[in-house]
DNA sequence: GGAGAATATGGAGATCATCTCCAGTTGTCA
DNA sequence: TGACAACTGGAGATGATCTCCATATTCTCC
């Protein structure tokens, strides 16, 4: 986790770069790596040094999107088994909202990567999991891995010709999995 | 679907290509295209006349694959929900066994590819589920796509730490899902 | 507010994998 | 065995990726 603080020139420069790529990938164009650079108004060398490849991209896009799901996470108005299964459902539909994006981020952001890191998102899939188990809403031999398997098969299967239907089937599939005793 | 015969030297080549390329992606050897040529002792025009591109050949080698474990999909000794159990746990072993094949086939075989030309592998899951629904060994509401997004989430995983016993768990949780009324 | 020091920039061009093309070889069939 | 179609191999064109560094911008401290 670095910590070195960006001259503002690079924060700026760093800023657009995401936020063209994020365009891109909602719009689910095909771009060579160089013209991310241009889109964002930016040279090639800076773009190489912020991100050295395009999973690095790639995976800075996907922690800007997961903030914003991760926020509405907690409802302390529900119970946990509850929380669980809204922020799983919420997930996939925002998936199925973003497919573009969906596509792109399971195409390149490694699995790997994000479980090394305990990525925000696995974190806290396993908050709600734990707390659904310890309530008695769901099974308590379920490990986090499992559900993020399923949600990356989710998310990458976006070019299935009826992906939308299959996908909230397969949310429906691990949710009715997760309640069994 | 093609019907055309090759000639004797031409099936050899390919034959030597297919046979190279599975050796080289269970081992998980990263190489380049055109060395896959030279692993089978051939140049790279012909590589590339037989397979125009990495997916074609991955999928050549899949095809091959995934073969020999549809033949023991149904076993007549067994009621219908077991068969379908049987099937889906032997898979998911099969891909743990070969973690390297499963990593390069998952990334390299585009889904939307298998889907079209309904796959093999997707109408004998097809099948055996629709048999155990109408055995009432699982729910009837759901579709073959939801079970193959998880498959290839399964197949798409192995680079997590724990990807063998995750996977085990999302298959656990994908058969509790289904026998759920 | 200005003089360094530190940090960041951009894009020309090196590098390297992918793919095409066709002169030559091999297999087939009568 | 000859004639023709099918197939081969690999040199080189193509085009994306990435490096390098002379120049520019920001920061810090007096």
């Amino acid at each position: 986790m670095e910590k070195r603080v960006l001259r503002a020139d690079a924060r700026r420069n760093r800023e657009a770069i995401v936020a063209a790529a994020r365009a891109v990938f909602d719009d689910d164009e095909q771009l060579r790596f160089d013209d991310f650079a241009a889109r964002a108004g930016v040279g090639v060398g800076t773009l190489y040094r912020h991100f050295p490849t395009r999973e690095a991209l790639a995976a800075a896009v996907y922690e800007g999107e997961v903030a914003g799901l991760l926020e509405q996470a907690r409802d302390s108005t529900r119970s946990a088994g509850e929380n669980l299964d809204a922020f799983l459902r919420g997930f996939v539909e925002y998936l199925v909202a973003h497919a573009g994006l969906a596509r792109t981020l399971a195409a390149v952001v490694d699995p790997a990567v994000q479980a090394d890191r305990g990525s925000e998102l696995e974190n806290t899939v396993a908050d709600l999991l734990q707390r659904a188990a310890a309530d008695g809403a769901v099974r308590d031999d379920v490990g986090v891995g499992a559900i993020m398997i399923v949600l990356h098969g989710i998310g990458s299967a976006t070019d299935r010709p009826h992906w939308a239907a299959e996908a909230r089937g397969a949310a429906d599939l691990l949710l009715a999995g997760l309640r069994t005793g």
